[in-house]
RNA sequence: GUGGGUGUAGUUCAAUGGCAGAGCACCGGAUUGUGGUUCCGGGCGUUGUGGGUUCGACUCCCAUCACCCACCCCA
């Protein structure tokens, strides 16, 4: 029988699992520089957290789920998404008491049951920050400052900031008044999907790409003339410290996030040439989550960014942004007893630390240097019969060509040899 | 869930309905003690799978599966 990986799902293979360690190792620091620290929760929940944090309506609690029913009848669901687990750990653990703010960020993979497509998959590896306890627009601000920076320091500097406000329940209400009261008399003209809008997410109505309907849009009222006064004033000071911090971005009332726990401050990072899927992160202000979730009402911001997305903008600029790392030395032996008695000395050399490859079925001598080549290795560690007799090893720098003898140690003079000339 | 495209060697690709091939990669060899270049040698692959048409199918038809791309939506 021959197995297929699941449709949607990938392997990360050695040949590239570098370049994943590379950006998530990054990530792991610019979070860092900016005060948040790491949390890892199951990659299962209960599927009602879900369900009443993201939405009844929305697409990824109606179709995207994994759900299953355990052996007891429980009803779980792999995470679609991150915030929700991270705020029902909060609430469950109690990190509210630990400090009046708590600023978090996570790794790992998401699931979404979603036809897969360019930079869409089934298992997807996301990364977050969620910043709890404050409604600061500093805070909008440094989330969204700290993705910025550090996309640009990866070296991705066409990056573009989409901002929005959706408003705090009330206006936001509001306005989806507003928007069906312009689209009413309309109604009949709009495509299928825009009817379904209509009724359950109007302001979906504003981004559709079919033709008649963009059409249709010409004089739509816009979400910022609705903002009420705290909102607004939140969402200016929000800009305020955006410019205060040079991070460049663009209005674009359009912005609706998927999830029904939004609020406020909205926003995504775009950048074109990943294909159709071409946001490499979103988030945005979920002040009534927590108490939704079963805690305090407590403000809070985050956003998540995808890894392929980023992985495939970084090779589509041709950022050389990771290496594969190379052993530094290949032991070349020659003769039975050679290669027996320079076991305890390869294992002396792993202990100090360096890397040694070796490959005991290559017999002749050119095969084990066309090796050597072929994995990368800056030194050929000669050792035949001769040499174990002599207590002797050569050391040959496959760059420069020039040999040196080694006592036969236990392993410091080639450890302090290569430290020496790096 | 809907639509379009593609399936041939490890890989990238060829092959009017008439004997399934090449580049790259990989392995071995050119006096088992010094590499990269060069030269020589090494390939029977269920042509994704199952049917059908035909004297004959990689090629045409049907079904199916997988992958890619797009819609919806999102990271």
């Amino acid at each position: 029988m021959k197995y297929n990986i699941p449709r949607g799902t990938f392997d990360i293979l050695p040949q590239t699992s570098y370049k994943w360690q590379f950006v998530m190792d990054s990530f792991r620091k610019i979070a860092a520089s900016f005060g948040y620290k790491e949390i890892t929760t199951p990659i299962f929940e209960s599927a009602d957290l879900f369900e009443r944090s993201s939405g009844e309506s929305s697409d990824v609690v109606q179709k995207e789920m994994y759900r299953f029913t355990d052996r007891k009848g429980r009803e779980f669901a792999l995470r679609p998404e991150g915030t929700a687990p991270v705020v029902r750990s909060y609430v469950e653990n109690h990190l509210d008491v630990l400090s009046s703010r708590t600023k978090l960020f996570y790794i790992g993979p998401m699931f979404r049951y979603d036809r897969p497509q360019a930079g869409r998959f089934r298992q997807f590896y996301q990364y977050g920050i969620e910043a709890i306890g404050s409604n600061n627009p500093y805070y909008d601000a440094e989330v969204i400052a700290l993705e910025m920076l550090w996309l640009n320091s990866l070296g991705l500097q066409n990056i573009r900031l989409e901002l929005n406000s959706v408003g705090c329940p009330t206006c936001s209400a509001a306005y989806d008044e507003a928007l069906r009261d312009f689209y009413r008399p309309q109604l009949p003209q709009l495509c299928p999907d825009c009817q379904k809008r209509f009724e359950q997410k109007p302001r979906r109505l504003l981004d559709c790409k079919v033709a008649s309907c963009k059409a249709l849009r010409q004089g739509a009222p816009s979400q910022l003339d609705y903002l009420d006064q705290p909102c607004a004033e939140h969402f200016a000071q929000v800009q305020a410290h955006l410019q205060a911090m040079n991070i460049p971005f663009t209005l674009n009332p359009g912005i609706v996030r998927g999830l029904d726990y939004y609020s406020h401050t909205a926003f995504e990072f775009i950048y074109e040439g990943l294909g159709a899927q071409n946001s490499l992160a979103g988030g945005g202000r979920y002040n009534g989550l927590i108490e939704q979730i079963g805690g305090k009402s407590i403000p809070a911001i985050g956003f998540a960014g995808g890894f392929e997305r980023l992985l495939l903008a970084l090779e589509n600029e041709h950022i050389d942004f990771a290496t594969c790392p190379k052993p530094q030395v290949y032991l070349i032996c020659l003769g039975e007893t050679a290669r027996t008695a320079i076991l305890p000395y390869l294992n002396s050399l792993r202990l100090w630390g360096i890397a040694i490859d070796f490959d005991p079925d290559k017999s002749s001598l050119k095969a084990q240097f066309k090796t050597a080549d072929t994995v990368g290795a800056r030194y050929a560690l000669i050792v035949g019969d001769s040499e174990i007799e002599a207590k002797q090893l050569n050391l040959k720098d496959l760059q420069s060509g020039m040999q040196i003898t080694l006592p036969l140690d236990n392993g410091q003079a080639l450890q302090q040899f290569i430290a020496q000339n790096k």
